[in-house]
DNA sequence: CCGACGATCGTG
DNA sequence: ACGATCGTCGGG
């Protein structure tokens, strides 16, 4: 990899968050002696008028590294046993970022196995943001890290070029309304694409 | 202070 | 379809 790919790529995430998005798709992201290949994202607009977004509500503890400038991760924890993982994007204030949703395991499968005993496929080790996260030991400890520096979790340009043509894009997983913004992204036809799952409306009375 | 709920996952 | 399990945030 070259100098100038890492800042072809500073340069995409410094921008706006759908072909921020885009780009992200085919990169590598490694932690914990794992590298996947990422397959699928989904694209969240801070505060621009993204009700879905953890930033739509303005800055909280949680949500500070949103704020700040891109490339930089933000890691939430939720219901109360998963960890994801967030690229933050665009100018400092914009708080855009986008959520790695799953890879494939293209270098030590067997630290991702050792991590995942009970997962049967290698296609399910990082089939999902949790999963992605378990399987790359990502936890609180990667907030707030560069993510194209010489860290724990580093992000790293795509080694072939994705097209346009093999990307497709859809509704946002598992959020509750906006289910006409169609920025979730991921490979066309990839097994190690997360399955689709509506959000369920919690039981009523 | 308190309560509702979540950018999920595994199992049934 | 449901339960696990707790941090976060808005409201009182």
């Amino acid at each position: 990899m070259t100098g100038t790919d890492l800042d072809a790529l500073a340069d995409l995430l410094a921008g706006p968050v759908e072909p921020a998005a885009h780009g992200l798709l085919g990169c590598l992201l490694s932690a914990g002696g794992v590298t996947v290949r990422l397959t699928e994202v989904e694209a969240y607009a801070g505060t621009a008028g993204d009700p879905a977004s953890h930033a739509y509500r303005g800055r909280t503890p949680r949500n500070a590294v949103m704020f700040g400038p891109a490339r930089h991760a933000y890691v939430y924890f939720t219901y109360g046993m998963h960890w994801c993982v967030n690229v933050v994007t665009g100018v400092e204030g914009e708080a855009s970022a986008v959520l790695l949703r799953a890879g494939e395991v293209i270098d030590g499968l067997d630290a991702a196995r050792a991590r995942r005993p009970a997962v049967r496929r290698d296609v399910d080790l990082a089939r999902g943001p949790a999963r992605l996260c378990a399987t790359l030991g990502i936890d609180r400890s990667a907030y707030g890290l560069d993510l194209l520096a010489d860290g724990a979790v580093r992000l790293r340009p795509a080694p072939d070029p994705v097209p346009d043509a093999a990307i497709s894009a859809g509704p946002r997983v598992g959020v509750t309304g906006a289910h006409d913004v169609p920025w979730r992204f991921w490979l066309t036809g990839d097994p190690t694409v997360s399955a689709y799952r509506r959000h369920v409306p919690r039981a009523r009375r």
